[in-house]
DNA sequence: TGTACATCAGTGAACGCGCGTTCACTGATGTAC
DNA sequence: TGTACATCAGTGAACGCGCGTTCACTGATGTAC
């Protein structure tokens, strides 16, 4: 059953979208080739016409996360509209869909070259946007404090969803809110 | 081959240290059971005596590490030389042997409830400890700037360590050492 | 204190299962003429 | 434009492997007398 090209590249975005969803939810080895097919609406052995291997695959979905990650960040005017954004009780509940490096953090630093090699383009390239919002002090002092207020939102985020008390998973998306929000 | 009752009891610690460290270098699914025991100088078939599951294990061996990591913090004195010491190039490179959130902290929000709330406590009692530390504002502002400052080392930590770039990785840990290390 | 027996920590083989990957096959698509 | 054939995306069964867990067994330890 050969399909079109067209319709082949729809597949594979598919995949790629699928992958980065559940790579999220569940983590890379919470979810299995199979699974991923299946999400996309194919069967499983299909999958090494589309890619060299789950790791090749991995370093795609979290590009392809990345890449959804900067684009959502442009579109936040200020940089407390960002950081109420990041620490909403929404985007604790939705780790499918949110960001990569808190869904997947302590994981990527023991994934292959390509998922790294991707994490590393995106923490730069961040810092860097972080750094251009904040508008006082050196250019020093604003990336100093890029690079801090990036790893609080990513651990306050990873502590809120890690916690299983309600009550003070919203404390620290709260507070951590309210510290890093501040001009 | 019955051994004594402390021969027993001592090599059930010492599955759950080598458990409490192979689960910080490779992840929860990183590591066998198997792998645990031969770490521990046994064979895998007797598991089964100390421990009703893989998952029982893993919520002992991250509350070793709790355990370990308060021990760690209380010995240091003032908060300039917890952050430097947390933030330093040692810790980064100790994964095994170091803080237990940064290691495996998105990972712990998908395991069972025994590892989640020996987290929740943990966090409760390092904010406590944190916004003691903390001289200045009143009860309140100490308390955000304690989660604030617990979420910051722990994410720079995940970050210094995902990126596979050391310079990067060295300006991570000064910066945040410079940003949350200042009194 | 000494003896007989029950207990049970540890061993190593085995289990069922799910995983990543491979493969022969299908049949619509793409291409050469 | 039409025809004949090669290509190749997708299917579903199969592979080898490692995993968590179970089990029959061993023999030193613990205990009852």
């Amino acid at each position: 059953m050969r399909v079109t090209r067209e319709k082949a590249a729809e597949n594979r975005e598919r995949i790629v979208a699928a992958a980065a969803r559940l790579f999220r939810e569940k983590g890379f080895d919470g979810v299995g080739v199979d699974a991923i097919m299946a999400a996309a609406g194919l069967t499983h052995g299909g999958f090494y016409r589309h890619f060299g291997s789950k790791d090749d695959l991995a370093a795609e979905a979290v590009a392809r996360g990345f890449a959804a990650s900067a684009e959502r960040q442009a579109a936040l005017g200020s940089l407390q509209d960002l950081v109420s954004s990041y620490l909403s009780p929404r985007h604790r509940e939705d780790r499918g869909g949110g960001c990569t490096v808190a869904a997947l953090g302590s994981d990527i630093a023991r994934q292959g070259a390509g998922v790294r090699h991707r994490l590393t383009a995106y923490v730069r390239d961040q810092v860097d946007r972080l750094a251009d919002r904040l508008r006082v002090g050196s250019a020093a002092a604003r990336r100093e404090k890029a690079i801090a207020t990036f790893a609080g939102l990513v651990g306050a985020l990873v502590l809120a969803r890690a916690v299983d008390d309600p009550v003070l998973s919203d404390e620290i998306l709260t507070a951590a809110r309210a510290y890093y929000g501040a001009p």
